[in-house]
DNA sequence: GCCGTTTTCGGCCCGACTGTTTTCAGTCG
């Protein structure tokens, strides 16, 4: 029997990118950036689009910017035979692990190519055999120098390699903000790429900081205590990496070109690639000293400037991604909706409606969770502790349910006796068993304020039989929220197999909220599901998930995933004051 | 190879740093 392969969307955009470098290393022009581009559009399309090939044939490539009739044919032989032979002819010319090489510091696709046709290196393995033995240097345009770095970057990117999860480096990163805040020289400082987009992982940081002694501020970053490796230094530019194993990108710019730099250092890379190219038809110039006609500066100082000139209003960091943000802040330059969504704020939470105590797995009681809430500046908290079936969370049983119930009725009275506003919200995080169903009987999950089910086990059940599971669970009229839907952990768990359009019409019909948990390795749902939520009206909820007191401050990052998936305040739903939340839930 | 209020042909984002190339290619973001 055949079996015919899956690809992804990351997959297929994975070999394009590949198929990029390979023109690269050919030294073709024009081709390898038409790759990237069109891997990228394949990256970033919603549906998958071996299944849309399947479904509506050509015509699935037709939405895919940077698809033209080369590339999906290309992809239409990678769907229907398993390969494509314009990759295999370009593979056999250079057959290396393109990917790993480049992944190596100072190694690109040039580099690759001559190490592989004089040394016929095909892994990192290889270059580091050979860099040990002294031959890169022998080779020509390659030094001792070259070498040694080669050798330095291999072992760094053995130590670490992935992306940071944003929200366990976050304090890392405010602390290094803060040291080169404290130098003198520097007039103003922010953390720009990825992480103020409020990306789930960042790469590296990236520094921004105008000063009128550049030269200084370098020297003294340099000289930083985290500081473990400098890549590379200069009056304008220093790139080094830290003892922590996160690379920082530091750029001083002049303050008049501030707002320039900003929007080109916080990217996203084909958001800024988009606004130079509008800037060039009119025939300026983008770059991040400002926009330009000529030798005339036309903006550069505030980002604003530099998007009103370019016929846009403001955009939000979060919503820079290239994911329809150009053409609704177009239509709304032009009063054609819909324009820009009105995020949701980083204030706007005024509840969190799953929180664990010392019940089940967290650390705190019930008490001590309220006050850690009302101290950030919460009105409620629905205490939700694991079920009977989460065995290794001491999960609760109807019996012991019930007896939460009522400490939860006694901690209230008490509370406002002694002049405390937080209110406390009796509920579950129902574990769903394999079937479906719940673990609690609905007789007492009828007796809480608020339910919210969740899979913790059956990670690999089959896309139609994890779909059907969920379903079942929104189905039941106690259930109100489903605690992060696809179970991911990111860096560690992928998502499990769901049909995402299937579980958010069930939503809508079965009026269920679906969660989107902040805790930073979590984020789920995810972004661009998100924005699936906002477009088919479901409600959703921002929850920390906290297990301890100090985990509250984890609700900015769930806020930041609503904001890059064009959430407003009115599909949050525990935006409402408690009040008006209950008019949202079932029954 | 892609794409179009300059265009179906002729362009394709822009600039800094490194190394050894004495005038620039490769890499990176």
């Amino acid at each position: 029997m055949i079996r015919r392969r899956h690809f992804s969307n990351q997959e297929l955009a994975n070999i394009l990118y590949e198929m990029a470098a390979l023109y690269e290393m050919q030294g073709v022009q024009f081709k390898p950036r038409a790759y990237d581009r069109a891997a990228h559009g394949v990256e970033s399309h919603e549906e998958n689009l071996q299944d849309l090939f399947m479904e509506h044939g050509e015509a699935a490539f037709a939405g895919v910017p940077g698809v033209g009739k080369g590339i999906a044919d290309h992809l239409k032989e990678l769907f229907t035979r398993g390969h494509f032979r314009e990759y295999e002819k370009l593979k056999r010319k250079v057959p290396v692990d393109i990917v790993g090489l480049t992944s190596i510091e100072g190694v690109g696709p040039k580099t690759v190519r001559a190490l592989w046709e004089q040394l016929r290196i095909r892994d990192v393995d290889d270059l580091e055999r050979a860099a040990r033995r002294g031959m890169i240097s022998k080779l020509p345009h390659f030094r001792k120098r070259t070498e040694e770095k080669m050798l330095k970057s291999i072992e760094f990117m053995r130590k670490s390699g992935k992306r940071f999860i944003l929200g366990f480096v976050a304090a890392d990163v405010e602390r290094l903000k803060r040291m080169i805040e404290k130098i003198p020289e520097v007039d103003s400082l922010e953390v720009a790429g990825s992480w103020r987009r409020w990306k789930e992982t960042i790469g590296d940081i990236d520094i921004l900081i105008t000063s009128k002694k550049p030269k200084a501020v370098m020297s003294k970053i340099l000289a930083l205590p985290p500081v473990a490796h400098v890549y590379g230094t200069g009056s304008t530019k220093t790139n080094v990496r830290l003892k922590s194993g996160i690379d920082v990108d530091v750029r001083v710019v002049p303050a008049k070109s501030w707002g320039a730099a900003l929007n080109y250092f916080t990217g996203s890379k084909p958001h800024n690639i988009a606004l130079r190219s509008i800037a060039q038809k009119r025939g300026w110039k983008l770059s991040e000293y400002g926009l330009f006609k000529g030798k005339k500066m036309l903006a550069g100082k505030t980002e604003e400037e530099v998007y009103k000139h370019l016929g846009f209003p403001y955009i939000e960091p979060e919503l820079r991604e290239m994911s329809g943000e150009l053409e609704a802040a177009l239509r709304q330059a032009q009063g054609k909706p819909p324009g820009l969504p009105k995020l949701t704020g980083y204030k706007d939470l005024k509840g969190d409606l799953q929180v664990q105590t010392n019940w089940t797995d967290g650390s705190a009681s019930i008490e001590k969770m309220a006050d850690a809430a009302e101290a950030a500046g919460l009105e409620y908290i629905a205490v939700t502790d694991h079920t009977k079936s989460l065995a290794m969370t001491h999960g609760l049983n109807e019996k012991r349910l019930l007896e939460q119930v009522r400490e939860i009725a006694r901690t209230n009275q008490k509370r406002k006796r002694a002049g405390k506003k937080l209110v406390i919200l009796a509920g579950s995080e129902v574990n769903i068993q394999k079937d479906g169903s719940l673990d609690i009987d609905d007789k007492t999950l009828s007796k809480l304020d608020i339910v919210g089910a969740a899979i913790h086990s059956y990670f690999d059940l089959s896309r139609n039989e994890q779909t059907r599971r969920l379903v079942r669970a929104m189905e039941n009229k106690n259930v109100d929220i489903i605690f992060h839907p696809t179970c991911r952990l990111i860096n560690a768990r992928p998502e499990i197999q769901l049909d995402i359009e299937q579980v958010i019409r069930a939503a809508k019909r079965t009026g269920t909220v679906l969660e989107i948990d902040a805790y930073p390795d979590r984020l789920d749902l995810r972004d661009e599901y998100v924005k699936k939520c906002v477009e088919a009206g479901v409600l959703m909820s921002i929850d920390s998930d906290a297990h301890a007191p100090e985990h509250f401050s984890v609700l900015k990052f769930g806020i930041a995933t609503a904001r890059r998936g064009w959430a407003e305040r009115k599909d949050i739903v525990n935006t409402l004051p408690l009040s008006k939340l209950r008019g949202k839930l079932k029954s």
